[in-house]
DNA sequence: CAGGAGTGCTTAAGCGGTTAACTCGATGGG
DNA sequence: CCCATCGAGTTAACCGCTTAAGCACTCCTG
């Protein structure tokens, strides 16, 4: 099948090529019966325009670009991403002459590497930046090429907006949830302590933890993997006088911390209670079903796409903050065990 | 930041806009001496080609699209695009010109008009086709605007290659596996009939069930989701004289329905065996651990993409038989109830 | 020493669009 | 009735790169 060109579609219409880009621009040169003619014609011979020439003459390559820099093990079962890419894909949906590309990165080096890239190469006219840092390097990377970007995570000095989520009240709602069942000993088992979320709820915890009077708080560092939140569980459930309540930053840390302390014989919820910091159909997959913070991901990508239009429209876009976390409050958590 | 064009480099070396572009490209045409300065010179200042302007001439985008055609709830949980998308990555990172394309849609008409508007845009070389049907409609469109494609699945008739797996040789030992515990009635609960490997697999269940002469045996079809996973199972779970081993065709519904089976109160595996014929980190995160069978995404997204090149280069390939799954037995099977 | 064959480079057309500048005819005001 | 104005097109340059064709120049050969 031979694909159409403009001058196709001159031909067609007895015009040159010239006004045929102004009717199917849109732009003023042309009458309303010839960009009506033209128009149709276009339609009915199924033309549409080459990316690649225009991506040369607009220099806008009509596409937006995620890196994702887990290794492919987390990758796999992690739900973060793929909530992220349909919100994303549903906000694009609306401009169907954007698209996106996706890669997937060993490290941080790679991805920023695949960034100076897709910038020289005009591959992308903006990307979406994930899992800030305090102090990200990216950011700081991206104003310098002047790659416009989107990044999610807590507002960071530079020039890149954020799409981002107030954690404090949450982890407020979520220690009251548990100190109002009695627990007086909560664990946190955090991911990464580099990660710009991390520190906020370390610290929203620690707040929450004063506030409510606990007995007892600690707070543990994962990597998000299901190896690290066995880990975690089985060094917080050898204590002595253990945790009875435990809140994990992601889903996958807090299934293999559940499977972990059945492993123990310490059931859940009546021996231990489990929240995860994040919901996913994983959670409602498992008996008991856990309890989660549902953080809205795909919402997260709508945002940060309608986001994005704005610093590609405008130059530039506020920071947004996105509805907080919302406590689902299900099997994984029950009353503190009587003899605790 | 300023890019750079070839006749920025040009000027730099003091040679005509042409001759770069030889130098660049490894053509003949230029001294070796010019070729070694031009080449030092673009590297030093960081020249990178224009995506764009390299398609324009070589009608080649320098991308393949993949289109996940999978309503944004299911799409979430299910580990099977992640995994293919880190093999497909893995093997793009050996070219690092080529990128991947990502779209989400929501129904089989809205891809196949995907297909269209990239092929008709110019913005991937290739795509790769998942969840092939029996007779699938869209490799005949791919065939029709010739657009390179690979499928993932058994081999169709037409012109689009297949990577597929023997589903036969895994079934059959699962069967066997399942039968060598004392099963004698075993049920499957499918995917969607329209899919190609879901009949090849029903044609396998039942031979096997031939091969080992059970007492009994049912496919029922679900849909790949949680939902699915459970209401088969709370069906199968009522039937009177009903199954000791279920064979799930994937691992959200083999979860699922484990979950309702302990809501009935039947124990996994003292009274009920459970096999998913998918596996990933969701199979290992649960307890009990679910037997799987390991499908090698990963190693299916990196053949694709192989084949894909061949395709690209040669203009055809031969279909190419992957690894066939391998049953990773875990603690989600076990004797049959002794009063069964 | 003219003519042919290589080198090594430049020139220019072209890929498929966009758009500033120009042309041409109709209109209208003075 | 003449000239400025405007609308509706056309023309051609350009985006960044590729590549066929052309053009000096050297070298070799008879």
């Amino acid at each position: 099948m031979k694909r159409l060109t403009i001058s196709d579609i001159a031909d067609a219409a007895g015009v040159s090529t010239g006004a045929v880009s102004y009717a199917l621009n849109g732009k003023p040169g042309v009458s309303a019966a010839t960009r009506e003619r033209v128009l149709e014609i276009a339609d009915r011979m199924g033309w549409r325009p080459s990316n690649a020439a225009r991506a040369l003459t607009r220099s806008r390559s009509g596409a937006i670009g995620l890196i994702v820099d887990r290794p492919a093990q987390v990758l796999g079962i992690e739900p973060f991403f793929m909530q992220l890419v349909s919100g994303i894909e549903m906000a694009l949906r609306a401009d169907p002459s954007t698209a996106l590309m996706l890669a997937v990165t060993d490290d941080r080096d790679a991805e920023i590497e695949t960034y100076r890239r897709w910038w020289a190469e005009r591959r992308v006219d903006g990307v979406i930046v994930v899992d800030l840092h305090e102090n990200d390097i990216r950011t700081g990377v991206l104003a310098e090429i002047g790659l416009p970007a989107v990044a999610l995570g807590y507002p960071q000095p530079g020039e890149v907006p954020c799409v981002w989520a107030d954690d404090a009240a949450p982890m407020e709602e979520t220690v009251g949830y548990l100190a109002a069942l009695g627990h007086r000993r909560i664990a946190r088992v955090a991911g990464p302590g580099r990660f710009a979320h991390t520190l906020r709820r370390d610290e929203a915890f620690a707040r929450a933890v004063e506030t409510h009077q606990l007995e007892w708080s600690k707070t543990l560092h994962g990597d998000y993997s299901g190896d690290s939140g066995a880990r975690a569980a089985r060094r917080l459930l050898s204590e002595r006088n253990r945790a009875t309540a435990v809140i994990f930053d992601n889903d996958v840390m807090a299934l293999s911390a559940m499977a972990a302390a059945q492993e123990m014989g310490v059931s859940v919820p009546d021996h231990l209670s489990i929240v995860s910091w994040d919901d996913s159909a994983l959670c409602r997959l498992v008996r008991p079903a856990v309890t989660a913070l549902d953080r809205h991901i795909t919402q997260h990508g709508v945002l940060a796409i309608e986001t994005l239009n704005e610093v590609l429209a405008v130059g530039t876009a506020e920071h947004v903050q996105a509805p907080a976390p919302i406590l689902m409050p299900r099997a994984s958590t029950g009353r503190v065990p009587s003899d605790s």
